[in-house]
DNA sequence: CATAATAAGTCCTATAATTAAACTTAACAT
DNA sequence: ATGTTAAGTTTAATTATAGGACTTATTATG
């Protein structure tokens, strides 16, 4: 049946899985940062079927998280690019490889880390701070209620341990 | 078809998104992070279908982000709790929140944060960091490979721009 | 004790999504 | 003029999801 649609919750994690909640999007989204652009490579790249490809990167563009411009200088060529709104989810691919990387790979060790620039070094181990700019860890963090909350949401979260 | 598998993919995000690739998987763990352990509950506070959540469910427990255990107190009841390898999605599930809270309330205003349990402010925005604790902007990351990379990946990573 | 209510799932059907491979179309190259 | 490339579309088979009814084991209630 027709996947469920999130894009109406209140819930910015739900919204984020109705753009986001499948195989392939996070790996279209790797490909576009490391710069391939073109509809051919993301196939050869990811093994992706030309179909389900094309059906992503029209979602992609319809969220506007990337764009699609025709080639100038060859017009058989399509340009698929980030915009803003999808560059920024690399923070999120940052935190699904450095989970990835901990736990999938028990014996062999990763085959590849974000890292930084210069140095060549592996980037640190993301973490959450407070607004102050204390680390926390989950047991200090809890969920609140924003200004558009509905009641029964901020009754959920008035109850949490 | 069957969707295809990352199980054995060279990329730590590849094979997060054979276990995560899906638009439920993450709001499970979030209803965990929040206490839920009850099937039922999870069917109520999601709206899913009995029959995925029992799917979804038999995977995190496969795959070791969630245990399965029968409660002593009242045997009709199942207690699914997370195991550490789940509890540590939260970072991930904290980039999300961030992302869609930014990109996904227009006008509304996001209606829930993480945020500090003794201040209850919502969290600073994450921020990635050098080894060294330098703050990494995405023009300052590169991808290098680790030991266990293939010839081919580092080929590849050693022509990023 | 008999019966009702719970909790956790399974079973069934319809529909949508994914895969795979072949095919189309427009633009460019030789 | 003919062939090649890039970006899709089409078709067919199979799996996954949604929705609802149904089952089973356990605990609560009259």
């Amino acid at each position: 049946m027709k996947r469920k649609s999130f894009g109406k919750a209140a819930c910015g994690i739900a919204r984020s899985m109705d753009i986001l909640g499948d195989a392939w999007t996070f790996l279209i989204i790797r490909e576009a940062l490391l710069g391939v652009a073109a509809f051919d490579e993301l196939v050869e790249r990811l093994k992706i079927p030309r179909n389900t490809l094309a059906a992503r990167l029209d979602d992609l563009v319809a969220n506007g998280l990337m764009s699609k411009t025709p080639d100038p200088a060859d017009r058989r060529r399509t340009v698929y690019e980030l915009e803003p709104q999808g560059r920024e989810l690399w923070i999120v691919l940052l935190a699904l490889q450095q989970w990835g990387n901990k736990w999938l790979f028990a014996n062999e060790g990763a085959p590849s880390f974000m890292a930084d620039r210069e140095t060549r070094k592996p980037l640190g181990a993301l973490k959450a701070c407070s607004r102050s700019g204390r680390a926390m860890d989950l047991e200090d963090v809890t969920m609140v209620p924003g200004p558009s909350a509905t009641p029964a949401l901020k009754a959920r979260f008035a109850q949490l341990p």
